[in-house]
DNA sequence: GCCAACGTTGGC
DNA sequence: GCCAACGTTGGC
């Protein structure tokens, strides 16, 4: 089991597209960087728990949970040609991109702002913080997880 | 809107 | 394989 931290922008896709969709669940769809394709596709699994972030908005920071319902499988807005995620040099028999099922778990009541993150010692290793980290998953350490859904709680 | 940081592209 | 130019991300 594995523990992440997912970024979207919430004028995009936000906690709230993801709580107004069908069973809270939607597909994590447009990821076009390598590293980040290669975390969906070859650790991701059925188990695996995420947290929601917020970024290029007013408050930048952490809103909610999410469950990952299954491994990652090829990313079909990449073969559309009319997807503004259409990507012409990946081939359906060699999907160059990935996409993972999300279930929205928990909205927090509160969102975990990225001065807050910041402000606490025992989070200060979070990749989310480093800096020029533009990486739009990111994987979270237990301790890390623990520390951020008591933060949510209190 | 600015700009730092980083990834990608493409000429050589 | 190098590296300059360009595009994107994302906080501010």
């Amino acid at each position: 089991m594995h523990y992440w931290l997912m970024k979207s922008e919430p004028e995009v896709f936000g906690i709230d597209h993801l709580a107004a969709s069908p069973k809270r669940t939607a597909a994590w769809d447009g990821v076009r960087n390598y590293q980040v394709r290669n975390m969906i596709r070859d650790q991701m699994q059925k188990g695996d728990v995420a947290l929601f972030y917020h970024s290029s908005c007013a408050e930048p920071g952490i809103v909610g949970s999410m469950r990952i319902l299954g491994p990652g499988y090829p990313d079909s807005t990449a073969f559309q040609p009319r997807h503004h995620h259409f990507d012409p040099k990946s081939d359906p028999k060699k999907p160059s991109w990935y996409m993972v099922d999300v279930q929205l778990e928990k909205r927090f009541p509160r969102t975990i702002s990225l001065p807050e993150l910041k402000r606490h010692a025992a989070l200060k290793s979070m990749l989310i913080l480093r800096r020029g980290n533009r990486l739009s998953i990111t994987p979270v350490t237990p301790a890390e997880w623990k520390t951020i859904l008591t933060l949510a709680a209190s």
